[in-house]
DNA sequence: CTGAAAGCGCTAACAC
DNA sequence: GTGTTAGCGCTTTCAG
C-alpha cells in the first residue's frame, strides 16, 4: 500500500508538501501539485482515513444506531436525520447493535469512532449509554426515558398514545378490549400499554389477562397471537396491537377465521407505518412524528456538540389516524 | 481525554502492561489487570479505535454503500449481507451515497475505511469503482454490470425481468403497452427497458413514444407519468412500471381517475415490495430473489477477502408473481 | 512556497 | 510478567 511518503519521494518534494497538494491547500503551486496527483494516481494511492482521523481527532462523522439495519419502519426518521447531518457537513454512517457486546454500534459507542450517536436500539443498555455518552461524545436517545449528562432523549409519547388509541376505542363504544403486546423489555411497548390501562381505568374497565397476549412487534408474532385470543373462544369486542406489524399479522388471523373486521371486530394498531392505509381494511393507527423526531434528534446532537445548553427531554405528540378497521361497537 | 498513557500512569504499570490488559492478554497478572481496569475507569478512559485500527491496519469491517440510507426496500437485501458478515465477525456499516463527491459513501471507498464494500448505489460512478477496488479492498456492485480486478457484480436479471413482464402481458392479449420509466441513469431501469422492448419486437408489436413516459423510480413520479397518461387522451391496454413505487403512484392516479385496474387497463409492476400485495388490487410483479442476491455478494466479498478466485459476474434470476391487477385483454 | 520534525493513541516486538 | 521502544500514516507547526 503507497502511503504519502512514497507519493512524496515519486514527485521528489517533502511529505508536508505532498499533503498540502494532495488536500488542496492553496499554498503550494500549481505546477507541484499536478506533480504529487499524478504520482499518488500512478501509484494508485488511497489515503489512509484513520490516520487521518487520529491526527486530526475529531471525525465529523455522527453515528445512528438501530437494533436492525433492515428495519424499514424509520425509513421517513432516518432520512430527516440525514438531512441534518448533511446540512452541517457531517456524516452519518448506521450501525446496527445486532451481535451484543461486540456489536458495531458498542465499538462506535466505546471507540471515539463518531463525534457522536443517536441511539434507537432497545437492546444496548441503559449503563452502557450512560457510560459512554461525555462532553465529548454527546448521544440522544429516542426509545426509552433516561438522562444523564450530555445524553438527551427525544421520545414520542406512547403512553399518550396507548391511552388515545384504548380512550378511542371506548369513546366507540367498545367494553372489552384486548392489547396485543410488544416485547416487555421494550420501553414503547411498555409505555403505550401503561396508556392502555389508564383509558380503561379512567373508563371503569378493567383489562383481562387473558386478552393480554404478546406478539413481540412483529408480523408473525400478531398473527399467533390473534390466532390464540380467536381459539380461546370468547373475542373482545376490540384489539390493540401495540404496533401495526402486529396489527396486519392480526388482519390475516381474522381473515382466514372468517371474521371480519370491522364488522365483527375493531381493530386498531400503531406507528401507522406506510402500509397501513394500504391493508384491508385501511388500519386504524396512532401517528408517530417521526420526521420531527428525526429532525429534531439531529439538530439537538448539533447543539450539544456546539456545546449549547440543550433541555434533556422532549416529548412529542401524537396523531389519531382514523380509517376502516373500528366502527362503533353494536350493543 | 484519557489516554492509555494516562491509565498506566495512574495504575502505576507500563505502557504496553496496561494495553496487555486492557485487551485482555493472559500474559498480565491477575491483580495487575485489575488495578489497570480501575485506572480505566475512575479516568472514563475510552479507547480511541481509530489509533487501533492504524495500528493493527485492518479494520474487520465491511461498508454497505447506498443510495439513501432511509430507503426501505432493501430490507431483505440488507438482513442477509449483515448475517454473513456477523458469522465471520465482520461489522457491517452502511452509509449513504448521497451527497456526491463528498459523501460518506466515496470516503469509505477511497480512504480504507473499511475491508470491502457492498454497493448498491447508482449514483457512484463506475469509475470511482474501479478506481478503488483492489486487493486490499474488494468490492461487490449490485446495481451495474461492470468488472475489474477484485470488482464483481451480483445482479438480478433486469433484462429478463423486464422481458418477462411484458411477454406476460403480450400473452394476456395485450397489444398496446405503455413503459413507466426510472430514471435513464439507472442500470436496472435501463435493463429492464430493453427487456420490454425485446418483447415488443419479438411478438411484432412497436413502441410508442408516447407510452413510454418517466417516473424517476418514486411513487409520486408514477403517479404524475399515470396522470400525464390520461392526459393524453388515449390509453394503452396495459402498462409496465419500472417498479413497485412507481406502479402503486400509478394505481392512485387512475383510481381518481375512475378508470378501473385491472378492467380498464392492466398494471405490472417490478420488484415485489411489501406492498405489492396489499394494494388494491393486488399487483402483479416481477420478483427479485433480494435474499439470495444479499447472501451471495456478502459470501463472494469474503470469498475475494480470503483471496479466492471468484468469477467476475453473477446472475440471478427473477420471478413472476401473478396477482390481480393483470387480466386478460378484451379485443 | 518547501522541508524537517513532532506527535495523534495505540500495539507488538524485544529485552529484561 | 513487565517495561522500553519503534512505528502505523497522516497533519501541521516552525524555520528557512
Amino acid at each position: 500500500m503507497a502511503t504519502i511518503k512514497d507519493v512524496a519521494k515519486l514527485a521528489g518534494v517533502a511529505l508536508s508538501t505532498a499533503s498540502y497538494a494532495l488536500n488542496g491547500d492553496s499554498k503550494v503551486s500549481a505546477k507541484t501539485r499536478t506533480k504529487v496527483l499524478e504520482a499518488a494516481s500512478q501509484l494508485n494511492y488511497r489515503k489512509n482515513g484513520f490516520a487521518m482521523d487520529l491526527k486530526r481527532s475529531r471525525t465529523k462523522t455522527i453515528a445512528l444506531i438501530l437494533t436492525d439495519l433492515s428495519g424499514p419502519y424509520y425509513s421517513e426518521l432516518i432520512q430527516s436525520i440525514q438531512d441534518v447531518a448533511l446540512a452541517r457537513g457531517y456524516d452519518l454512517i448506521a450501525c446496527s447493535s445486532m451481535g451484543g457486546r461486540d456489536s458495531t454500534a458498542v465499538k462506535f459507542l466505546r471507540e471515539n469512532r463518531a463525534d457522536g450517536a443517536i441511539v434507537l436500539a432497545y437492546n444496548i443498555s441503559n449503563e452502557t449509554l450512560q457510560e459512554c455518552a461525555s462532553e465529548r461524545f454527546p448521544i440522544v436517545v429516542m426509545d426509552r426515558e433516561i438522562s444523564s449528562n450530555c445524553l438527551i432523549n427525544v421520545l414520542v409519547d406512547s403512553e399518550l398514545g396507548g391511552y388515545t388509541a384504548t380512550r378511542y376505542l371506548i369513546e366507540k363504544g367498545h367494553k372489552t378490549i384486548a392489547y396485543i403486546s410488544g416485547p416487555t423489555s421494550s420501553y414503547d411497548n411498555q409505555r403505550r400499554y401503561e396508556g392502555y390501562l389508564r383509558a380503561l381505568q379512567e373508563a371503569g374497565l378493567e383489562e383481562k389477562t387473558k386478552w393480554r397476549l404478546s406478539g413481540n412487534f412483529v408480523r408473525e408474532g400478531g398473527y399467533r397471537a390473534t390466532k390464540m385470543m380467536i381459539m380461546q373462544g370468547e373475542l373482545p369486542s376490540a384489539v390493540f396491537y401495540g404496533n401495526d406489524e402486529m396489527a396486519i399479522g392480526g388482519l390475516k388471523a381474522f381473515e382466514e377465521s372468517q371474521i371480519s373486521v370491522p364488522n365483527h371486530i375493531s381493530v386498531i394498531g400503531y406507528d401507522d407505518i406506510q402500509l397501513a392505509e394500504y391493508v384491508n381494511p385501511a388500519l386504524t393507527t396512532i401517528r408517530q412524528p417521526k420526521r420531527e423526531a428525526g429532525s429534531l434528534a439531529g439538530h439537538l446532537l448539533f447543539q450539544m456538540l456546539d456545546g449549547d445548553e440543550v433541555n434533556p427531554a422532549y416529548k412529542l405528540g401524537i396523531e389519531l389516524m382514523e380509517r376502516k378497521s373500528v366502527i362503533a361497537a353494536k350493543n
